[in-house]
DNA sequence: TGTACATCAGTGAACGCGCGTTCACTGATGTAC
DNA sequence: TGTACATCAGTGAACGCGCGTTCACTGATGTAC
């Protein structure tokens, strides 16, 4: 099982009251801009949101003088842009650490899928912000494209395997993208809301929509 | 084909500079209300995101003082809820209106699903606040459940006509739905990005997870 | 017909707040001589 | 071994801004007598 690396991690920084923040060591100063990420990525997380991400939310979370951040970050703007390049090559690894446990092409697919799911369950906040946010279109991120393209692969590995129908594989793997992502970001958006089984309804759109068949 | 009720009609409050707004004749004073529901639908739709939305940006749209909006609505969650009540309302009637273009259900769902695509399409904004925002929790929007509950309907119509295998309408329903919110959030939230047509992709989730045959 | 008054449709100044960011600074620790 | 100095890891006060909201007000229009 693939381990959550730098996002539910330690939780060194600065505790509840947070003022317990003594100085970094000289030659330490880097530690600080690590704490910093990860207070960023935390925050984030809980409020879905990067504009209602505060520099001095983060300050406070991580116990620091406000303009401390500024030691290790020109701007808000730069600051979460490196907090979501951290979290989104987290998830890429733990992605294809989680895809490495099946053996079959349709076993990998399905993994993927299914351990993306518990990772938006665990993290919905940065799931919006990461599919949601106004930055998402700002920043460039090279991140979707390469889940995407990795989504295509499996979904082709399924079909030139013969587990799956041949067809257009950036079709199909649209469709199944759409329709994961669509599943997740109701449960997302909703979380008041009672919904089925997330695992038995991307099941059923790997069998419906690219063709594959399940082991019973 | 149906019209854009209030969102996107008569462009009569305050033009792009604004200022020109007389004082409404006594017993005239509530549509001022209008003014600012349509001005604020408008902001809404443009910025994607309530918490985005000001009252001084509202008032600042209409060509009213900023304390002006106070007369009509108590405070901001008061005028916003106001505002998605009024544009859910036009969007369910328009709703109803694209499906009775078609005669047989699967027509008729069909046309429910390529009607919202392309209010979708022109109202993205409004889309994501109705979906995305953090709001849409607090307000215990009807709107969607009533929503839900005519596409489950309109499922269960193809099944009863035999137009589509007997099955677990509320599911098919779901996943229908999961598949269609995905595919329109995807382009939603990648305006950049380029995607192969709404309609097609509508259709394919219509005809495999649903199982409807549709006229060549 | 004239006038005092009530009502209506708004306005302008002001409040306290949290924000992003800048700037000059502090105090501990290492290093050259 | 002592000391002047450089570097490092941060801090505290302050800036200007836009915000939501409150409050006392204004000026035109109708109405009672």
């Amino acid at each position: 099982m693939p381990v959550m690396n730098a996002i539910s991690s330690s939780a060194s920084a600065a505790s509840p009251g947070g003022r317990a923040r003594g100085r970094n060591p000289r030659g330490q100063g880097e530690r600080l801009r690590g704490d910093i990420l990860e207070a960023t990525v935390r925050l984030l997380d809980e409020l879905g949101d990067d504009e209602a991400l505060s520099m001095r939310a983060v300050s406070r979370a991580v116990g620091i003088a406000a303009t401390s951040v500024y030691i290790h970050f020109a701007d808000k703007d730069e600051l979460v842009a490196a907090a979501l390049e951290r979290c989104t090559q987290d998830l890429i690894g733990d992605l294809d650490q989680a895809e490495s446990s099946a053996v079959d092409p349709v076993g990998r697919l399905r993994a993927r899928l299914h351990f993306l799911g518990t990772w938006v369950h665990a993290h919905g906040g940065l799931y919006k912000v990461i599919h949601e946010s106004a930055l998402n279109q700002r920043l460039h991120l090279t991140f979707k494209e390469e889940l995407n393209s990795r989504s295509r692969e499996a979904v082709q590995r399924c079909m030139d395997a013969g587990l799956a129908p041949a067809d257009d594989a950036a079709a199909v793997a649209l469709d199944l993208r759409a329709a994961v992502h669509g599943a997740v970001s109701l449960r997302v958006n909703s979380p008041g809301n009672e919904f089925p089984p997330l695992e038995d309804q991307i099941d059923r759109f790997l069998v419906k929509l690219v063709g594959v068949t399940l082991p019973a």
